[in-house]
DNA sequence: AGTACCACCTGACGGC
DNA sequence: TGCCGTCAGGTGGTAC
């Protein structure tokens, strides 16, 4: 379930592994995954380039492999990228494979197809068209506040909202508004500035652990939600049963206890 | 503006 | 054993 802990660790290791290898091949064995751009057209705008730098806004990596070109990657929901030293070792649900001249290669590994790969001249541009918010770890206290003042919602829906705040999904959301002892299915209009504050500064310390532990959560706090995300398992600060609510087709687990009615 | 619901998609899992 | 419904959840579209 890539979302923005995910995609930061994605952009650190296509860093590590990707950058600065001549391009041979770019093979896309199902073009469900390509957005507006067809295999051949994938192939031919790659080909001969090198990666040379990345960014990612919320849940989006960019890389750029020319002056005003760069490879757009979006994760789905089971999507990863792996580095190889053999093509023969190609992981089941390989959708795309960038071949470098050193033998290696880079495959977007994608089994719900719910994910896509594009090609952009400006990432700031693509980012407007998508009709993207701020990013989580980019926007400042007083942007985030803005972005949720004045609204009707419930707060999770608005976390979640990627036109409002880019990066966040539905499992990190559960664990901020854990962090801020705020139930999810509050609404915007009783939460005052300071809650917003509260919950803008549990985001940025989930959001930086996360990446810190790598995504993996036997490294995360065992005071996080995280790891204790079943429905009934004691609540790791107070022993209450974590409780399950669905919110608009997604489930919301939360402590009734620690996370107060409003 | 907000919400509810559906579709996309595949694999795991529980029930029968 | 094997079939079937349900669930996982990021995104986008539609209807209310």
């Amino acid at each position: 379930m890539p979302e923005l802990p995910d995609v930061e660790l994605f952009r650190k290791y296509l860093e590590s592994t990707s950058l600065r290898q001549r391009i041979d091949r770019v093979d896309a064995f199902d073009d469900r995954i390509l957005e507006d751009i067809s295999p051949k057209a994938l192939h031919d705008a790659l080909v001969g380039h090198r990666f040379d730098s990345t960014m990612r806004h919320g849940k989006y990596l960019f890389t750029r492999h020319a002056e005003d070109r760069w490879l757009v990657l979006h994760f789905g929901m089971t999507g990863y990228l792996q580095y190889l030293d053999e093509e023969k070792d190609l992981p089941s649900h390989t959708r795309v494979v960038f071949s470098f001249e050193n033998g290696k290669s880079l495959a977007f590994v994608c089994q719900r197809m719910l994910g896509h790969v594009a090609v952009t001249e400006d990432p700031e541009e693509y980012v407007r068209a998508r009709e993207l918010g701020g990013d989580a770890l980019e926007m400042s206290r007083a942007e985030f506040v803005a972005a949720l003042g004045g609204r009707h919602g419930s707060i999770k829906s608005a976390l979640t909202n990627q036109s409002i705040i880019a990066g966040l999904g539905n499992i990190y959301a559960d664990e901020v508004l854990y962090q801020a002892k705020v139930r999810p299915d509050s609404r915007l209009r009783d939460l005052d500035e300071d809650d917003l504050a509260g919950i803008y500064d549990r985001m940025h310390e989930v959001v930086d652990r996360a990446v810190d532990s790598e995504v993996n959560v036997s490294r995360m706090p065992d005071t996080w939600l995280l790891p204790h995300r079943r429905e009934g398992e004691p609540c790791p600060r107070c022993g209450a049963a974590i409780e399950v609510r669905k919110m608009s087709g997604r489930t919301a687990y939360f402590c009734p206890s620690c996370q107060p009615e409003r």
